[in-house]
DNA sequence: ATAATATATGCAAAAAGAAGGATATATAAA
DNA sequence: TTTATATATCCTTCTTTTTGCATATATTAT
């Protein structure tokens, strides 16, 4: 990941939305289409782009594609992501909802495991 | 400054390297062009482009714009501006000639003031 | 093999950004 | 007022991104 191409990918107010739920875990498109209230083509275009970038990696899953950003955290990937928590931020109460949608949805995979891929059931239970 | 537009700063290497210089001290525009080696027009329209979007602040001291970051830097700024001089940078001895240069530029006004603003001979000697 | 679900890509239009060259403005000095 | 220096802006062209819509691919289940 270079430091430019980090850039580009933060001056987009949906990539930072994307960043900031990864920086919790990881995630597939549908989810991120699911909080993000997007379609899927446009997420999935966000993603290549990211990815082409390597500011985000992905692995497939069965029929789930798993994105996720790569460890350890580059320097200034993390400082956005604290800022973003930091209530600093402007608009800082989009970043801090999708993070709580996120959480309602990963909910539902307590229940019904075999309806999500087992990388985003782990991080979302922690185990 | 929000943190997009910071973002829409940074991803571009000039901008970058306009931000590293004034990290160190403010400059004006001629410093800016003789350190980066670009006619004046173009130095001229990134830092209108900064300063819209509050990146970049600038008064004037006679014929002079003298150009700086404003206080209290954004953290992530300052993370960028601390990942730049760590060596970690891909493309790292840009910046670091950059302020080589800066310093050398700035040396030649310890015997004539009158060539410089004064804000920016100041920080050329720490008083 | 077919169908269903999840994801990726191709294409064209729209929007935003970057670059060059010429010119305009502001300040200070003569 | 004229001149010189420093800086800003205009206009046009070129390139890069963004977006919508349709379609293609991959994996799994039937």
């Amino acid at each position: 990941m270079e430091l430019i191409s980090l850039h580009k990918c933060l001056c987009d107010r949906q990539r930072l939305r994307i960043v900031n739920l990864l920086s919790e875990g990881s995630l597939c498109v549908c989810h991120l289409q699911e909080i993000l209230g997007e379609n899927q083509a446009k997420i999935s275009k966000q993603l290549q782009y990211m990815k082409k970038l390597r500011v985000v990696f992905a692995r497939r899953e069965g029929v789930w594609m798993v994105y996720s950003l790569p460890v350890p955290t580059h320097p200034v990937l993390l400082a956005t992501v604290e800022y973003l928590r930091s209530n600093e931020a402007d608009d800082f109460a989009c970043f801090a909802e999708d993070l709580q949608t996120r959480s309602s949805i990963l909910q539902r995979y307590a229940d019904n495991i075999a309806e999500c891929p087992q990388a985003v059931y782990q991080s979302a239970t922690g185990c």
